[in-house]
DNA sequence: AAAAATATTTAAGCTTACTTAAAAAATTAA
DNA sequence: TTAATTTTTTAAGTAAGCTTAAATATTTTT
């Protein structure tokens, strides 16, 4: 299958599992950078296929097979960042970058052994679930967007659900990463932001930043 | 430029430095596995682009910005020979089939990033000459066929040029492989045959094999 | 519930990278 | 050096993955 498809069906995966569950040819359109007619096009080769599930002016849905391509695509795409991570010393954008090229082209083979490499681990850098061989994702996903904590609780940071350079670049100026530890000192909830303490550090978080900043509550 | 382009130029580079320098369509064609048309038609567009110097019925010859870009593709493909050789208990064959893929989705910083870890490599585990970032190989090869050997010398195996399955099975059974000793105890002229030892095992190769496994005089 | 705005679909067209078939040139053999 | 063979080129055509423009639904607003 095509890298053209492989995006196609792991962005209709990815923007199913968001807040906004929009997966209308306009939506995957957008993610992909491409027309709203070149996504309707798409959506019926899929569908023969047999990728997708598509009825005119319907969201469109994967089939068990397409969920599986999505995952596969999903898998490589986390392995690899998980290895650059480790090997290298580059920007989580960097190394997001350079998976959303390498994950088209990695054999079966290839990601088994990186996952092998590393101890087949159960999570990227971003604190994204990395689906094993068959497509699973066996973990279980118990953490809530900062947005959704409580004050005076304890929490440590479990995913940085994002693509965006700055977001990384301030993630990492301000010691926001995967495991770190941060305490939600006070919720604006009128002006829906929220105050940390993180590495003895107060700052001040808008929504755009809580609704993708996941975390545990720590035990 | 488009993997198919890459591709292409990086046929012309590799048939322009082997034995018979043929660089006409119809080589490159079966290099690549496509028709003598399309490599034709391929041969005019690179033209156009000033990556090679294209007169009908001619040889195809590199421009400088075309040889720059088969070197940087070289560069990129040998690298991940290096990195997957050095991580992974992979056959070097599934090692380059991975290679040819992943070469055409690798930044510029990517490469770097791996030639770093790797120590600036000179060499990947065929033995073969890794360009530097500016597209030059600074290395001087004196190697010669196995073909072409003295009996009675002692070499060491610098370089293995194939990427064929077989060969490189036979070649991991009989511990042939970079940087081993070998001592050349009989040429066989008539027959275009070499008689080698090597791990304490004599073994018989055709022209086949002693044309592609290069070595240098042992000091 | 009609009007306005938005999204989806259809239609026509483009580029890339191929294909096969036939024509033209170059190479090899007799 | 002519004939036979092979190679290269040209021509016409295809599929994938896009585009823009226009037609048709759907959704939102009033």
């Amino acid at each position: 299958m095509s890298v053209a498809i492989e995006n196609f069906v792991k962005a209709i995966y990815k923007n199913g599992k968001r807040n906004q569950n929009d997966t209308k040819p306009g939506n995957i359109a957008k993610e992909l950078g491409i027309s709203n007619a070149a996504a309707t096009d798409m959506a019926k080769k899929l569908a023969l296929k047999n990728l997708i599930d598509y009825e005119k002016y319907q969201e469109l849905k994967l089939t068990d097979k397409g969920t599986k391509m999505a995952l596969n695509v999903v898998r490589k795409h986390r392995l690899w960042e998980a290895l650059l991570f480790k090997l290298f010393d580059l920007s989580l954008h960097d190394i997001h970058r350079e998976a959303e090229l390498l994950e088209h082209q990695t054999s079966d083979l290839l990601a088994n052994t990186i996952s092998e490499y590393l101890g087949n681990p159960k999570f990227d850098p971003h604190g994204d679930p990395i689906p094993n061989a068959k497509g699973e994702i066996t973990t279980i996903d118990t953490s809530i967007a900062l947005s959704n904590t409580q004050e005076g609780q304890t929490y440590t940071i479990s995913r940085l659900m994002s693509d965006d350079k700055e977001f990384f670049d301030f993630c990492a100026q301000n010691g926001l990463k995967y495991g770190n530890t941060v305490l939600v000192t006070k919720q604006f909830s009128k002006n829906k932001m929220t105050q940390i303490l993180i590495n003895n550090n107060t700052i001040l978080l808008n929504e755009d930043f809580t609704s993708i900043i996941y975390v545990n509550e720590k035990i």
